[in-house]
RNA sequence: GGGGGUGUAGCUCAGUUGGUUAGAGCGAUCGCCUGUCACGCGAUAGGUCGAGGGUUCGAGUCCCUUCACUCCCGCCA
């Protein structure tokens, strides 16, 4: 026992009663009723109800205190009458009667209420960032997140991983985002980069013999933040294994993310083996590769109809012909929908930037037929073949869009969202988890029309390495997976190319000489020639696994101290001006551009 | 870099077609009230309507410029 306390604010129960205690608190709030006075006493593990009244000399003081007052009070435990018993808070079966009391800490008047459910903007909550955080809901979704971690330590432990830091300083690397850079005293005109993922030195780690690494990483990356995204710095569960294959990483993910969320959330798992898909059929079917599974919604293809002459969609078979595609969502049983449900989705899809989404609805009878703005472009015979292509039945409508390869899947995506929202199709107690396996190695950058590495240029192709054909990049797939759950991505990872001549080869399809490779990744190609195991692994999000687990949308929700969408801190006054001689030392001058 | 939204009291917001002195709830200050738990009641203070310019007899409201915050696109191996 110390002075401030005997118990926490969250301690008592009618087996106190009459204890004599000491609390410290925050002033959560003041009842006044003149001759008596209730105050809530809040700490971080509850809240507890004193009172005292007018016959006590403290009375007019703490009648005066301001909320948000940090203090002190010696009382005595009493049990409530049953009436005024308080079933909300788990002290609600006793109160304290204040004998005295001492201001530990004093509160001007508040810029933002604490004890309130009222949202404020994100300029004040993070100017007063520790305000802020005593609130109950994000109070909760910072100490979840504490657990998380906690929980994902000891179960990495207990997987035999073990737990190594990597420099934050470290070098600049041609490939991903922008770096954060870090100017150099001792090496004038040099510069550290802060890393944007561990990614060299976990294969360095797996290289020097230590068989499973894994670490709770800071990542810095300068790109732009968005609700799921922090400017400038976020946290990976990185971690990489020898000897593994593909389905070795899974088997510890899936161990690991089934234990996590079955301890820290309430809602259902639908899957505990996560289904494998490959990158191009969840293209084609959900028109991305972050699919939300719980929307049972399918986009199928069926671009080959707009060639039968029975079908007199003039405007779709025109764009065909040069090369465009057409495909479709079709919903169950939306027969009796009010045209203006169709409708609001077309106007939806123009809002988009498409031109629009087709509809209609088929129906039966003497025979089938398609109702709504375009079903009189199809015969009976081409929505017979349409309904055996996508399974759709009497009484269900086709969504049809029409475009390039990539503009159709930006919007059928898009598309398959909004018309399960609007329909209320997607299932909010579950949690789907799903792999994205067979990633293409390369890609073709558009505007530059280059070849260039689409995902982790680290990652092995797969096949036999002799008869990889490197005359067709386009072709080459890699062992490379993502993690995505409930239409997040939540993770990244590759089994990685630890062969150094085909790293060259693969290194010089993207544009970059053996010297390149050389100079610019010079520690890993070295190590890679010195015996180095095959090895994989995998970087979960931290920040959006407590999102999900959290329920949140916004990143801001789940960490501490974030900054604001210009990479500001508001609290701290971050980036700041530096003196004359700080620049002087670093060997910098500044041209600001005005 | 581009597009959308927002900006009115310390906080959350309302403010009609452009029309007299810009309102409410919470908070603050003062007063009343002994069983509340979002206690209740009464009063008072608190405003460069984000900033600048314009149209108008008259602008919180319309127009232009600009700033801040936010959401999205680009970007994020």
């Amino acid at each position: 026992m110390n002075k401030y306390r005997t118990h926490t604010c969250n301690e008592l129960r009618k087996d106190n009663n009459t204890e004599k205690v000491i609390l410290s608190g925050w002033v959560n709030k003041k009842r006044d009723h003149g001759n008596l006075l209730f105050i809530d006493l809040r700490d971080n593990y509850g809240i507890t109800q004193c009172l005292i009244d007018k016959e006590n000399s403290n009375f007019k003081k703490l009648e005066k205190i301001q909320l948000e007052t940090v203090i002190k009070i010696k009382g005595n435990v009493v049990q409530r009458s049953k009436e005024s018993i308080n079933n909300e808070i788990s002290t609600g079966e006793i109160e304290v009667i204040i004998e005295n009391f001492d201001i530990l800490g004093e509160c001007r008047e508040l810029p933002l209420p604490v004890f309130s459910d009222q949202e404020y903007s994100e300029e004040i909550r993070l100017k007063y960032r520790f305000l802020d955080l005593r609130r109950k809901k994000i109070h909760e979704n910072i100490i979840l997140r504490s657990n998380v971690i906690s929980f994902i330590r000891n179960e990495m432990i207990k997987y035999g991983f073990l737990e190594f830091q990597t420099p934050i300083l470290t070098s600049s690397s041609p490939e991903g985002a922008r770096d954060f850079l870090v100017p150099s005293r001792l090496n004038p005109g040099k510069f550290y980069a802060l890393p944007q993922a561990p990614q060299q030195f976990k294969q360095l780690v797996m290289v020097s013999g230590f068989d499973k690494y894994f670490q709770i990483a800071p990542c810095f990356r300068d790109e732009d933040a968005r609700a799921d995204r922090s400017p400038g710095e976020f946290y990976q569960l990185d971690l990489e294994m020898s000897f593994v294959e593909q389905e070795d990483v899974f088997k510890v993910i899936e161990r690991l993310f089934v234990n996590i969320f079955k301890k820290f959330s309430k809602k259902k798992l639908l899957f505990s083996k996560f289904p494998t898909i490959s990158y191009k059929e969840s293209m084609l079917k959900y028109g991305n590769d972050k699919p939300d599974l719980r929307n049972p919604l399918i986009i199928s293809d069926i671009t080959e109809i707009f060639f039968r002459d029975d079908v007199s969609f003039e405007i779709f078979k025109k764009l065909v012909k040069t090369g465009s595609m057409v495909r479709c969502i079709v919903t169950k049983d939306t027969k009796d929908k009010p045209r203006s449900f169709f409708d609001n989705i077309d106007r939806w899809a123009k809002e988009q930037g498409a031109s629009g989404l087709a509809y209609f609805t088929l129906e039966k009878n003497d025979e089938i037929s398609a109702k709504g703005p375009v079903g009189k472009f199809f015969t009976k015979e081409a929505l017979e073949l349409l309904m055996s292509k996508t399974g759709a039945k009497i009484g269900d409508s086709f969504f049809l869009a029409c475009g390039k390869k990539n503009d159709l899947e930006k919007i059928t995506s898009l598309a398959r969202d909004k018309i399960a929202k609007d329909l209320e199709l997607i299932d909010e107690s579950t949690f789907a988890f799903c792999w994205i396996v067979d990633y293409p190695m390369f890609e073709k950058d558009i505007q530059s029309n280059q070849i260039k590495f689409s995902h982790n240029p680290f990652s092995m192709p797969q096949g036999d390495v002799d008869k990889i054909n490197f005359d067709k990049p386009l072709e080459i797939l890699a062992y490379q997976y993502d993690l995505v759950c409930n239409g997040v991505e939540l993770s990244s990872g590759a089994i990685r190319n630890h062969i150094p001549d085909l790293m060259y080869k693969l290194f010089n399809i993207a544009g970059y000489s053996k010297s390149d490779v050389d100079q610019k990744f010079s520690g890993m190609i070295n190590a890679l020639s010195y015996g180095a195991p095959p090895h994989g692994g995998i970087a979960p999000g931290i920040d959006r696994i407590v999102m999900l687990l959290a329920n949140e949308k916004n990143i801001r929700e789940v960490t501490m101290f974030p900054m604001n969408q210009n990479a500001q801190d508001l609290m701290m006054n971050a980036p700041s001006n530096i003196s004359e001689s700080q620049l002087k030392e670093l060997n910098l001058s500044l041209k600001v551009k005005k």
